[in-house]
RNA sequence: GCGCGGUUAGCUCAGUGGUAGAGCACCACCUUGACACGGUGGGGGUCACUGGUUCGAACCCAGUAUCGCGCACCA
């Protein structure tokens, strides 16, 4: 017996595995290679992140893709990193601090809060590598970047600097997303709408010139009333049209404002009059900005009423205030209805708060090169896949906003823009000044300080998160300014995996970035991975509690396992709903594998090598060539981007061709009766056949191949299975005698599953030594019966054609003969005779349906001829089925 | 409202025009010298619905229902 332990225990081999790569060098790119590059930057993982299923399964298929690559011949630069992700970062800094300390970090100052954050980076930052090592990633850590490192901040500055002079980004005050909790404006793609129970309530307001006339209004936020400048109505509405151009009374704080006409609003909604707050609403803002309204800024940045006018109101939270508005109408007899309502409402991505439209001086962009990153997926020089982001990819691009890029935090690339003071003393603060406030000598833009810095002041926003992420692909790979060996070599790279969600995010803006900063495009293709959702079809969150931590399942099942199990689920771009049972089947494969090899060590632990001379026999034959196919297969299933196929086909080949098939009919040839040829041709072929799809299923299960690949003296001492080239040629030459020797075998594999098949209706399929007798067997037969005796449990396989069975005696007609069970005692002729006539009745009515097809002329004439010759084949089949089973059936009287 | 995707066995999903599939689950038998994380055998499906194209439709077309996602609007 082997000195394999019994079941395969994958965490040792992991670990060891892993720490051997490392000191190879096995995953470090070569810029000097003269090999094709293959190269993938990995999507950043945020720095205090956590690995979660959807990590897992992105770059567990990245890791395939290198490690195809590497066998595939190619250099291979799988450049990984991490992203400071400003809000949530900071967020979590500031959590933290207030926990445990009470701290708030306006009581740090900048600079301290910073260094805790950097602090606090340090001690967690790691954690998500530490993890995608565990899954066995085989990223080039040599090279492994930060988006805050000097070089990549450099970038930064020096794009933001770049798009200034170009007039592309620019400062003003604008109507943005804000977040009442983080304090910071938002881009629209961080905001999430979300559909929410509330109120609608209808009030009224009194004309001015009219008392006890009344012009009824519905809104859903009443708390933002003393921001209102005016009421609209459509002027296609024939109901208000006498109202346009007069005034209503404001309710509190008491004014009278007037009602315009403006085409936005809709006659069917409500009541087809709306209140008008720039302020606070979008819509109303472009309203306002139309009709050269007023702007009364009725709340603070935290979401608390600001309005001195209103002490009851004043101070309150926006959603305490809103129920207090409603009450103070209804106390003021002007509330007229107050029903439920479900409206979609804007919630903070990160805070998970409704977000609040506030005028704000922000920085924003006018995103550059949109043409030609726009054409680039269009005309399929970037392909996406599946094919039809391309399309969402598409509206996104021609429906551009311009990006707000500046962010009220700390923790990010600063703007690398200073004041003059004195210009600054002048307005007071900087948050006050717009473009149009500033002359020439009054800003510096640029990536160093002026140089007279003490009469400066720098601006104290930081750059939104995805504003460093835009230049990733390159940024990585080269200082600004350098000639770098990498970019030379590895730019564009040619895969990026991620996310469908972050399409706007990053995928798009990372295009742009590419055309306007590094001379084209940044990578050729994107495979978006699925999303993972649990068995309920809810996606995985923190917060529900479904999503399974895959450090656990690592611990129970083994990276191999989950890399498997996950990704031979997931179906190429639709959602996957995850199910720790596909994990376990990844596990219980692995063991299958190990059971497999462990297994022939049984006979010996020397490599055999295949010959000429080597006896081969049609299984030998089978599964080599079969071996051969899966090769064939797996290559157009990887340039197909289609990872599912391939883990299927991976399984299917061990597990119902190697396993089921092979090693059951070679059984014999291990015992130590076996003949030397016999067992020498055995090993061979199950070392032949074992050596390289150990290699084919490496980018899989990395850690179990390499470790079977040495153990079985499939790879040198020192050397890696990993770093091994696919062999380019075959194992069996194509051709006649492939396909004979092939034949046979499906005729005998297929003839014992029928043989078992009858021992099982006579229930003496457990019996070992049941005989059979076989009459119009193929002369190749006699050399094979000990297999065929073997895979179906047989004692002893007799061809004799002269055999007269006895009435009654079970048979089976099978690719390999006619076969009969003679058992003595247990014979029951009525039975048997149900059985034919069954069996008849099934086989007859294939053939009416066959010959019902074979007789409609317009079959015969319009389908290709090889479905019709094919079908007669099926119908000859049949019928001399048929006829045997009524002969036999004859036989019996 | 616009767009995209799904609907196939109890569950999760393959299946691009030619005899409905896999894994799991289920039932029966089997601890047989790799593996019970296993083996053998078995039961189980009007391929959501309606119509069309075709000799032939799970597959192509049109429509319906239903679920999910994205975008826009939402007073």
């Amino acid at each position: 017996m082997s000195d394999l332990a019994k079941a395969y225990e994958p965490q040792a081999v992991e670990a060891k595995w892993y720490d051997a790569w490392l000191k190879g060098k096995c995953f470090e790119a070569d810029p000097a290679s003269d090999k094709p590059a293959y190269s993938i930057v990995i999507p950043p993982p945020n720095v205090t992140g956590i690995l979660h299923l959807g990590h897992v399964l992105n770059n567990a298929l990245q890791d395939i893709l290198a490690r195809r690559a590497r066998q595939t011949g190619h250099e291979v630069l799988w450049l990984p990193g991490t992203d400071h992700a400003g809000i949530a970062t900071q967020t979590k800094v500031e959590r933290e601090l207030r926990e445990k300390e009470g701290l708030k970090r306006r009581e740090l100052g900048r600079e301290k809060f910073l260094d805790r954050v950097w602090e606090w980076k340090e001690k967690h930052g790691g954690i998500i590598i530490q993890q995608l090592k565990r899954l066995g990633c085989s990223c080039d850590w040599s090279r492994e970047r930060f988006t805050m490192d000097d070089d990549y901040t450099h970038w930064v500055s020096q794009v933001f600097v770049d798009l200034f002079k170009q007039g592309l980004i620019y400062r003003g005050k604008r109507m943005v997303n804000w977040c009442p909790v983080s304090l910071t404006a938002l881009s629209d793609e961080e905001v999430i709408m979300t559909p929410q129970r509330s109120k609608l309530y209808t009030m009224k307001y009194e004309l001015a010139d009219a008392p006890g006339e009344f012009l009824q209004i519905a809104t859903t936020r009443p708390e933002t009333l003393m921001g209102d400048v005016a009421v609209a109505v459509n002027p296609k509405d024939p109901r208000y049209s006498q109202y346009i151009g007069r005034m209503v009374k404001r309710p509190f704080p008491h004014a009278e404002i007037p009602v315009i006409a403006d085409d936005h609003v809709d006659i069917e909604f409500g009541t087809g009059a709306l209140k008008i707050t720039p302020a606070h609403d979008k819509a109303d803002f472009d309203i306002g900005m139309r009709h050269g309204l007023e702007i009364i800024d009725t709340l603070h940045a935290d979401g608390r009423v600001n309005c001195p006018e209103c002490p009851d109101l004043d101070g309150l939270d926006r959603f305490a205030a809103r129920k207090k508005a409603a009450r103070k109408l209804e106390e003021m007899g002007l509330l007229l209805k107050e029903e439920d309502y479900e409206n979609k409402v804007g919630f903070s991505e990160r805070a998970n708060v409704p977000i609040e439209p506030r005028i704000s001086m922000q920085w924003f962009l006018k995103y550059p090169c949109v043409d030609e990153a726009a054409k680039a997926v269009a005309d399929d020089e970037i392909v996406f896949r599946p094919e039809r982001w391309q399309k969402t990819y598409a509206h996104w691009m021609e429906n551009l906003q311009d990006w707000c890029i500046s962010r009220q935090l700390w923790w990010g690339h600063q703007i690398p823009v200073w004041y003059r003071k004195d210009k600054l003393d002048q307005l007071k603060e900087a948050a006050a000044l717009g473009m149009e406030d500033l002359e020439k000598g009054d800003i510096h833009v640029g990536t160093e300080p002026p140089a007279d810095e003490s009469e400066w002041v720098r601006d104290e926003d930081v750059m939104d998160t995805w504003f460093s992420s835009w230049l990733w692909p390159f940024a990585t790979m080269a200082a600004v300014g350098e000639e770098s060996a990498l970019l030379k070599k590895f730019y564009p790279t040619t895969d990026l995996v991620t996310g469908p969600d972050i399409i706007f995010f990053w995928v798009a803006r990372m295009i742009m970035a590419g055309y306007r900063f590094a001379g084209g495009l940044p990578f050729k293709n994107v495979y978006f991975t699925s999303i993972i959702r649990d068995l309920q079809g809810r996606k995985m969150s923190k917060s529900l509690g479904n999503s399974p931590d895959p450090i656990d399942l690592m611990d129970k099942y083994g990276a191999d396992a989950l890399r498997f199990g996950l990704i031979r689920i997931a179906p190429v771009g639709s959602d996957i709903r995850f199910d720790e049972v596909q994990i376990e089947e990844g596990r219980n494969f692995a063991n299958k594998l190990y059971n497999a090899c462990r297994f022939r060590q049984m006979a010996g632990t020397e490599v055999v090598t295949i010959s000429s001379a080597t006896e081969v026999r049609p299984h030998h034959v089978d599964i080599m060539a079969k071996l051969d196919d899966l090769a064939e297969n797996l290559q157009g299933a990887y340039a197909g981007y289609r990872f599912g196929e391939v883990a299927h086909l991976l399984y299917e080949f061990l597990w119902n061709e190697f396993c089921d098939k092979f090693l059951e009919a070679v059984k014999s040839d291990l015992r130590e009766s076996a003949t030397p040829a016999a067992r020498e041709a055995t090993l061979g072929v199950f070392d032949s056949v074992m050596a390289v799809y150990l290699q084919l299923l490496h980018p899989y299960m990395p850690h179990i191949t390499e470790e079977l690949s040495v153990r079985m003296g499939y790879v040198a001492e020192g050397e890696f299975v990993m770093q091994k080239l696919l062999p380019s040629g075959t194992l069996v030459p194509r051709g006649a005698l492939r396909d004979e020797m092939q034949e046979k075998a499906t005729a005998i594999y297929e003839t014992a599953g029928r043989l078992r098949n009858l021992k099982a209706e006579y229930n003496v399929a457990t019996r070992r030594d049941v005989r059979f007798v076989v009459k119009g067997a193929p002369a190749w037969l006699s050399s094979e019966s000990d297999t065929l005796a073997l895979l179906s449990g047989a004692g002893e396989i007799a061809l004799d054609e002269a055999y007269d069975p006895p009435k009654g005696t079970p048979a089976a007609l099978a690719p390999a003969g006619e076969f009969y069970m003679p058992l003595e005692g247990l014979i029951d002729v009525e039975a048997e005779k149900d059985r034919l006539t069954k069996e008849i009745d099934k086989v007859g009515k294939e053939v009416a349906k066959s010959e019902g097809k074979l007789g409609n002329a317009s079959f015969v004439e319009r389908a290709p001829a090889e479905v019709v010759e094919q079908e007669k084949a099926r119908l000859e089949e049949w019928r001399t089925k048929l006829a045997q089973l009524r002969e036999m059936l004859a036989a019996l009287g």
